[in-house]
RNA sequence: GCACUCGUAGCUCAGAUGGAUAGAGCGCUGCCCUCCGAAGGCAGAGGUCGUGAGUUCGAAUCUCGCCGAGUGCGCCA
């Protein structure tokens, strides 16, 4: 037995295709009309139109078909032609132990593993998050998982930029701010001797140090040319420089790797575009054997615009006219090196909407030089996180708001309503910080991973504090009220037994226990985690009308006890997989 | 200028491949804790789905025009 959905779609399917109809239009969706009937059947509409016959008519023989399905309860014609079906409660019932029986909740799994690498979060050396991280890093994080969930072999690869032209900008820049380290760069063999130099600058400093730095490079040509110098000799390996640049890379990891784990974002990989460096020559040799790399205005392209463009696309910069490798260049030689290490079949880059220009030439000039098959690579586009001004979020300072700022106050307001709810004493200090700082983090994860990935959307930090409605914190709420019923139960030796459907709460939830599978996939083939969260939170809303209607441990009989806590915590292992995948977890108490 | 995205309740957002009475949360009104956790539940008010046409038995969804918002368009990443 598998999903009720598919199930009886397979029977609609089997009745169209008794017609010498296409079989697909059995396909049978969730009813839009909950008082009428569990699920719904449209596909007389659509045959009728291509000449089938009375919408009325094929509707009437698919209904009776599916009447005599074991499955279904009653299946009705209403309207112009729609097939209504209300499943039986013995058919809810199997399922619903089924489910109960499953680790993975009905989960299933894709036919073929992949080998798929999820490239997200786009960290870069020197920079402190702030919240325009949050969507890259989140939803990669909830792809990684539910490819991974679904059988894929998932690589999650955080992509450090830590090559460019912003490395010789901090190398300049921390040089002349402290003479011992302009010396350091200079010093042709660095040794341990001098690593008490480099504990002199922090992850602040560079934070404080970079922005400045670019600004000038912008406005004065010979910083900027002295910027270009010092990271040439960086690429080139200058010792001093590498040392310096170690160091840069080595501190920043260690505070974004923190503020990432604080998020339930953790990568495979922190593959840097240094690591590709020694990549790009040759392959730029390659492409000019090729035949593909054309000069023009003194700089080395790609050309990779097609006929059927509605707008030529811009070619891929490869070489620049001073001859150093580009944005593209790096991620066309990452590809390559992937391949070397991985040979992945997929490659997800989930990253900023705006870059969908980029990564359009990057993959064609990729498959133009045959570095990976047609289709294997995709961006995941996201859209980008406004004010409620409409503007790229700003703080009232006008500055950007850190992540770890806003994590803290979100802790904050977990804290200050914990405390309310009197588990301040209940919890050891430890344990109500850590409680405090699952529930913030997951009033953030939620408010972001519940809108499409695709819509830019407002940043509305009242909203990402709210703990009530539909909220990462109303969740958790659920899932530890579960916790607590059983707790309960095992206290008093009540024990889970075999599921039977009665009340219409227990159908509901049942029925959305069931669709789990359906929508796992659906995310999967959309790459859209918001499905998840929408769906956990239909879930958590379902159970709480059961936990209303239906009381358990207070059962009016052992049997109703048993199925309804076979049902509870069929419920919480669902619920605690689908937070899994989004990467929130859960605290036992709240 | 060209291309792409978007416009749905007072606010923030779901509604892909056309179907019945367009959903949810917040906010608002009114109920429900002597009973398993009220971060909860129930009920209600609130919408010409930007706008005008077209295709269709049927359009928030498809096509075109217009209005409005955003984004991108080789030597930053």
């Amino acid at each position: 037995m598998s999903e009720l959905r598919s199930g009886l779609g397979e029977a609609a399917g089997a009745a169209f295709a008794a017609l010498g109809l296409p079989a697909d239009l059995g396909r049978v969706t969730a009813s839009d009309r909950p008082d009428l009937a569990d699920f719904q059947c449209n596909g007389a509409l659509a045959a009728a139109k291509s000449g089938a016959g009375p919408p009325r008519e094929i509707a009437a023989r698919i209904a009776a078909a599916l009447a005599a399905s074991p499955l279904v309860a009653t299946a009705e014609i209403a309207g112009p032609g729609f097939v209504n079906i209300r499943v039986s409660d013995g058919a809810l019932a199997a399922r619903a132990a089924e489910l109960a029986a499953d680790p993975r909740s009905g989960a299933r799994r894709v036919q073929a593993s992949r080998r798929v690498i999820v490239d997200y979060g786009g960290p870069n050396v020197a920079k402190e998050m702030h919240v325009g991280h949050l969507r890259a890093s989140i939803i990669g994080e909830a792809i990684k998982r539910l490819f991974r969930f679904l059988g894929d072999e998932v690589q999650g690869d955080a992509h450090f930029g830590d090559w460019g032209f912003q490395m010789g900008l901090l190398i300049i820049a921390c040089g002349d701010e402290d003479p011992d380290i302009a010396a350091l760069v200079d010093n042709s063999a660095p040794g341990p001797a001098d690593e008490a130099i480099l504990d002199r600058i922090g992850l602040d400093d560079l934070d404080r140090l970079y922005p400045a730095a670019a600004a000038r490079a912008k406005t004065d040509p010979a910083y900027r040319d002295r910027a270009r110098r010092a990271t040439a000799d960086l690429q080139a390996g200058k010792a001093g420089a590498l040392f310096l640049w170690r160091h840069f890379a080595r501190v920043t990891k260690v505070a974004l790797e923190r503020d990432f784990h604080t998020l339930g974002v953790d990568f495979d990989l922190w593959r840097g575009e240094s690591d590709v460096d020694p990549l790009i020559a040759p392959m730029v040799a390659d492409l000019a054997i090729k035949g593909l790399l054309v000069d023009d205005a003194g700089a080395r392209i790609v050309r990779v615009a097609r006929e059927d463009d509605k707008r030529p696309a811009p070619p891929l910069l490869v070489v620049s006219s001073e001859g150093s490798a580009m944005y593209g260049t790096t991620d066309l030689a990452t590809i390559l090196d992937r391949r070397t290490f991985f040979d992945p079949e997929l490659c997800l880059y989930v990253v900023d909407q705006r870059q969908a220009d980029h990564f359009l030439t990057v993959f064609r000039a990729a498959y133009l030089a045959g570095y990976a098959s047609e289709g294997s690579l995709e961006h995941v586009g996201f859209g980008t996180m406004n004010g409620t001004d409409g503007k790229p979020f700003k703080t009232r300072a006008g500055g950007v708001l850190k992540l770890r700022d806003l994590i803290d106050m979100v802790a904050g307001k977990a804290r200050e309503r914990l405390a309310a709810a009197d588990l301040g004493q209940e919890l050891a200090p430890e344990d109500f910080q850590a409680t405090a700082l699952m529930v913030g983090v997951a009033a953030l994860k939620f408010a972001d991973l519940i809108n499409y990935r695709g819509t830019s959307y407002v940043f509305d930090l009242e909203r990402f504090s709210s703990f009530e409605g539909k909220t990462g914190p109303y969740l958790l709420y659920q899932a530890v009220r579960v916790k607590s019923l059983l707790r309960k139960a095992a206290e008093v030796g009540a024990t889970p037994g075999p599921i039977a459907i009665a009340d219409a709460a227990e159908r509901e939830l049942t029925l959305a226990l069931d669709a789990f599978a359906g929508v796992l996939a659906e995310a999967y083939e959309r790459r859209a985690p918001n499905l998840i969260a929408e769906h956990a939170f239909r879930l958590a809303r379902s159970f709480s009308r059961f936990y209303g209607a239906c009381p358990v441990l207070a059962a009016p009989d052992a049997q109703t006890r048993a199925s309804r806590l076979a049902l509870a915590q069929t419920t919480l292992a669902q619920l605690e997989l689908a937070l899994e995948v989004l990467g929130i977890s859960i605290p036992e108490r709240m």
